[in-house]
DNA sequence: TTGTAGGCGTTATCAT
DNA sequence: ATGATAACGCCTACAA
């Protein structure tokens, strides 16, 4: 790769005039100009972002740190983080943490040592209330989970009252033991199993403790809590999961415990997929805009990085509650989306 | 952030003893290194790693270049590389390039400028096609697709043969008009349509042109491409797609004609999603093994930076093909997985 | 308008 | 065993 000193060579220039040209290009004759970026072009010249970024102590590069990628939660931000960053002529570096604390520490770390220009981050409670601990030369935009006492931007659902509302339509249908399944590292899975709880106790409903189960945001611990619920003496009669991987494990738990939907059990969950409409019958779910949410990450991350010292804003958004058949008694359809 | 010059000064050493300690660590006397220790200690110091590489011209990041992280196939790919890259101290740079040769190109020149330990790239035919004629001062390892006359590692399936075993599982059930939906800028796509038009030829049927479509892989397109087909004066009995994208799009359409599966219309398609089980019927596929290809993938990037010189090597799959209802007549079941 | 020179933080070479 | 120094490639005062 040619290099700034052979351009300003073959230029018969200094490199001094080289770099001026290639940035803001002021006070140059145009004659010189002119040769240099003939040089350019002969030598095909890069500037090698690695030395920039050295010299002028910044970088262009954003880290994305969530749990795991292949939740379509975070695949759709990361997709978002991406054409945000990517018409910013920014680039993302990818981590996944899998919910824990050590690969999180370790790639916090190494966006230190990499010195990026700010991340996105998705933290485990743990690690999050840790944060206001830390010290970190570049900005953080939390996404999905915050942290406590870290004012940091951060784009967020209104768990709470997600769930709550959630819960409500399925004892409003009827359902009045409901199964649920959180998750068990995240701030979020919290969040949701309070207004889970405050749903219940508006209802004059008992909080039992066997109905509650916190997991792992994966398929399989998701089939597997179902199975266990399914299976208790006096089984729920609705299921109602935090993520979309516990939801397909849940579903496929009542599929092979040969229970029909929503007659037998009922289910619910959060976030969209693919499958939520293609199954049967087709799935009710809160949805979040996780394309705008990763949009809205990166660009709260942009923002800051240009304006450190601006105040730091959450942004709280409202899921969409898509009421399918899986928790609608047949006979009543109240709305279908 | 403190760097080597201070810890070499609160430990009253030089900065090539303190890069010794931390380095290698040969020819330094214990107590001095224990004097060295502290003052990193202290100082809470990190190498950081963008001078690093600025002097020695290496670098711990991989880039990982594919359409879409969305579509399911590479999201897998994407969560195996980062696994790999990870547990040797690698960091994956992502992009999406959306079929763009456009963005194919800008992405590349970015990684030369970034000067990146290597890539992992699936290109569409046309940037494959001038790969040949360009240089690269880092490995770059193929995936899913490769490029003619370009030597280069590579993982990939053997997509004639996987569609032609799809195309003949279709024909042997008695479905004869097999409407097909292929990528249109991918090489994979090419591919398929030759295996699948060699089973037709193999049964001495005719390659119907009107039932060849070829589109991005994308929901949308697989949908509108599949409907066009189903709208046709003499509509086939079966469709076949080459992605889980088109696949999904292929299902909506054909729940929207009100068909039903397979009686009025068969359908079969490539890559393994968390949905093709969850509906009815389940859908007929040919999985691919996601998560190996991408680990394989970051190995031989792996092992090709260590030693460039080393003969490239093709890594080629099998597809495995699961028989589900979508495209077998309920009477005759002949394995179901 | 252009060139000289220093330094970003490391590491490797060469003395000592 | 340790230190001085140069160099990786770039940018930017400052000087000319």
């Amino acid at each position: 790769m040619a290099s700034i000193k052979e351009v300003a060579e073959v230029a018969g220039v200094s490199t001094a005039t080289v770099s001026r040209v290639l940035s803001n290009g002021q006070h140059v004759r145009p004659e010189v100009r002119q040769r240099v970026m003939e040089a350019v072009e002969k030598l095909g010249y890069r500037p090698n972002l690695v030395a920039r970024s050295l010299r002028s102590q910044q970088s262009n590069t954003i880290g994305l740190i969530v749990s795991d990628i292949r939740n379509p939660f975070f695949t759709s931000i990361s997709r978002a983080v991406e054409d945000i960053a990517y018409a910013q002529g920014l680039t993302v570096l990818l981590c996944n943490t899998d919910e824990d604390v050590n690969k999180e520490a370790i790639y916090l770390q190494l966006m230190r040592d990499t010195n990026v220009a700010g991340i996105i981050f998705s933290p485990t409670r743990q690690t999050a209330a840790s944060l206001s601990q830390q010290r970190f030369d570049f900005p953080i935009v939390m996404v999905d989970r915050t942290a406590p006492d870290f004012a940091a931007d951060a784009v967020l659902l209104d768990n709470v009252e997600a769930a709550y509302r959630l819960t409500t339509h399925l004892l409003n249908n009827g359902f009045g033991r409901i199964g649920a399944i959180f998750g068990e590292t995240s701030l979020t899975g919290l969040e949701r199993r309070q207004g889970y709880e405050q749903a219940l106790r508006q209802h004059n409903l008992p909080v039992v403790p066997e109905y509650i189960r916190h997991t792992q945001p994966r398929v399989e611990s998701g089939k597997a809590a179902a199975t266990a619920l399914l299976r208790l003496p006096q089984p729920p009669d609705a299921l109602l999961t935090s993520n979309s991987l516990t939801l397909e494990g849940a579903l496929q738990a009542i599929r092979e415990s040969n229970l029909s939907m929503p007659a037998d059990i009922a289910l619910a969950g959060f976030d969209e997929t693919s499958w939520t409409v293609l199954v049967q019958p087709p799935i009710t779910i809160i949805s979040q805009p996780t394309y705008e949410i990763g949009k809205t990450a990166a660009e709260l991350l942009i923002q800051r990085i240009i304006d450190p010292s601006r105040s730091s804003r959450q942004v709280m958004l409202r899921g969409q509650l898509h009421v399918r058949g899986s928790s609608t008694p047949s006979v009543i359809k109240e709305e279908v989306s």
